[in-house]
RNA sequence: GGCGCCGUGGCCGAGUGGCUAGGCAGAGGCCUGCAAAGCCUCGCACACCAGUUCGAUUCUGGUCGGCGCCUCCA
């Protein structure tokens, strides 16, 4: 399979043989997550799945980053209660999507000890120092900064001035507690508690080792979080992720939705709204690396491929279906708007239910039954037509829209279909 | 200012140097007691301007337009 690479901007091929080991990066745990976080989860679940049923063997790593700024600016004093509250809303709200879980979701908070470590390294090999408690990464001692993103250290914008910094674009390993923060711990700098990107360098490596294959995570998140995960295990001489999987942002009425500017949908309403099957169906419409809009509209159409392909389920099973370009779409960079086309051809419903599961869909091929009550109704609708008394055949069809189902006349008599 | 993405038929959205994307919506038809579902047919699609080429929506250059990131955003 190749997968499009943010480093080397062309498509790579994934090693043949072997472990394919994929780290995601997971949310900031201090709110409801939204639709637009659900779409690294749901590509990397979707990832592993299509690997899996490849024969390969994969490990998919998910990340909770529950030390932030953000959090403790949310929960002034409870700032543990919260990302604890906040994982698992996330737990449950990816749960919804119907995709299972990842194989490891560790929690910065859990490898504190192991941050420690990771920057006594860094400081020892000369690529960070320590300030009045604080420890910065020392931008200028990397001179291959900046290749994943394309931004050189010179060119990136100078933000406030901090003058315990050297240079203005060193970003924090270790934050040394403030007074307002009520989670610390301690480390040879004193009470603080680890900077943003750290924690995931340190995961990474933990739980995949020194170099895996594929590090994912949203586009917003390429400068400069993963810059500065690549320059800090770099500088310990690691090779890191292989391949870089950026994918596009959600624009929500035109513009990009974000939490800053308050025009988002959560996970959980929109699961609520449209189902977690559409979701998974409008997410497959789209490439993953491109940014996609979210509006009624998408929503709609996607509802309708759903019930397209359960239609094909409700009808007769032919051998119409050709797995292997199902898997050429997804193998040439992971083309999830081709493999859908080429399904919505198939007719063959172990094939197309087998091909389904991999995007966690394998429920669309499951009919309903119909309530004794109803069926008993549609009997009797039956004989009505039977007896060419369409006025009652009419009636009855009504009573059964009222109950929810649809009748609909074929060949041998009647089928029920929930509506 | 720096880095990057994108402009495909009413809408969404793949893709290709010459051969059907697909879905939604719309029109007509088949089927039906009427429907529903399904199936069939249809709509002069590739922002603009040059260039390369026998031939470009697809390659190159430029123009216009939209969008993202630039140290709290998946």
């Amino acid at each position: 399979m190749r997968l499009s690479d943010t480093l080397t901007k062309q498509k790579v091929a994934l090693p043949d043989t072997g472990p394919i080991r994929m780290y995601f990066c997971g949310p900031t745990v201090y709110q409801r997550a939204h639709i637009g976080n659900a779409r690294p989860f749901v590509l990397g679940m979707w990832l592993r799945n299509w690997l899996h049923t490849q024969g390969r063997d994969v490990k998919l790593v998910h990340n909770i980053t529950d030390i932030n700024d953000r959090i403790y600016e949310a929960a002034p004093g409870a700032s543990a209660e919260l990302a604890e509250r906040a994982t698992e809303w996330y737990f449950e709200d990816t749960e919804a999507l119907g995709l299972g879980l990842p194989d490891e979701l560790p929690k910065a908070s859990e490898f504190v000890p192991q941050i420690i470590r990771f920057i006594e390294e860094l400081i020892a090999g000369g690529y960070a120092y320590e300030v009045e408690g604080d420890v910065y990464f020392r931008v200028t001692r990397d001179p291959d900064y900046g290749r994943l993103s394309g931004q050189r250290p010179d060119q990136v914008e100078e933000q406030e001035p901090n003058a315990r910094k050297e240079d203005p674009r060193d970003f924090a390993l270790w934050k040394a507690n403030k007074p307002d923060e009520d989670t610390w711990w301690d480390s040879p700098w004193g009470r603080g508690r680890p900077g943003w990107h750290i924690e995931c360098s340190v995961m990474a490596e933990e739980l995949l080792g020194p170099v895996f294959e594929i590090h994912g995570g949203g586009l917003d998140l390429v400068f400069p979080h993963h810059e500065n995960e690549l320059a800090q295990s770099s500088a310990l001489g690691h090779d890191f992720a292989r391949i870089w999987t950026h994918n596009g942002l959600l624009r929500f009425t035109g513009s990009k939705m974000s939490k800053s500017e308050g025009n988002i949908v959560t996970i959980r309403e929109a699961v609520e709204r449209w189902g977690h099957e559409a979701i998974l169906v409008y997410f497959l419409t789209g490439h993953w690396s491109k940014p996609i809009d979210f509006s009624e509209d998408v929503m709609e159409s996607a509802e309708a491929r759903v019930d397209r392909f359960r239609e094909v389920f409700r009808g007769e099973s032919q051998a119409v279906g050709d797995w292997d370009e199902f898997a050429a779409a997804l193998e040439d960079d992971f083309n999830t708007p081709e493999a859908l086309a080429v399904l919505h051809g198939w007719r063959d419903h172990a094939l197309l239910r087998r091909a389904l599961a991999v995007f966690g869909l394998a429920s669309l091929a499951e009919t309903e039954d119909a309530p004794p009550e109803i069926v008993e109704l549609a009997e009797r609708r039956r004989h009505a037509r039977a007896a060419r008394d369409f006025d009652e055949a009419d009636r009855l069809r009504a009573q059964i829209e009222a109950a929810g189902w649809e009748a609909r006349d074929v060949a041998d008599g009647f089928q029920l279909v929930p509506r």
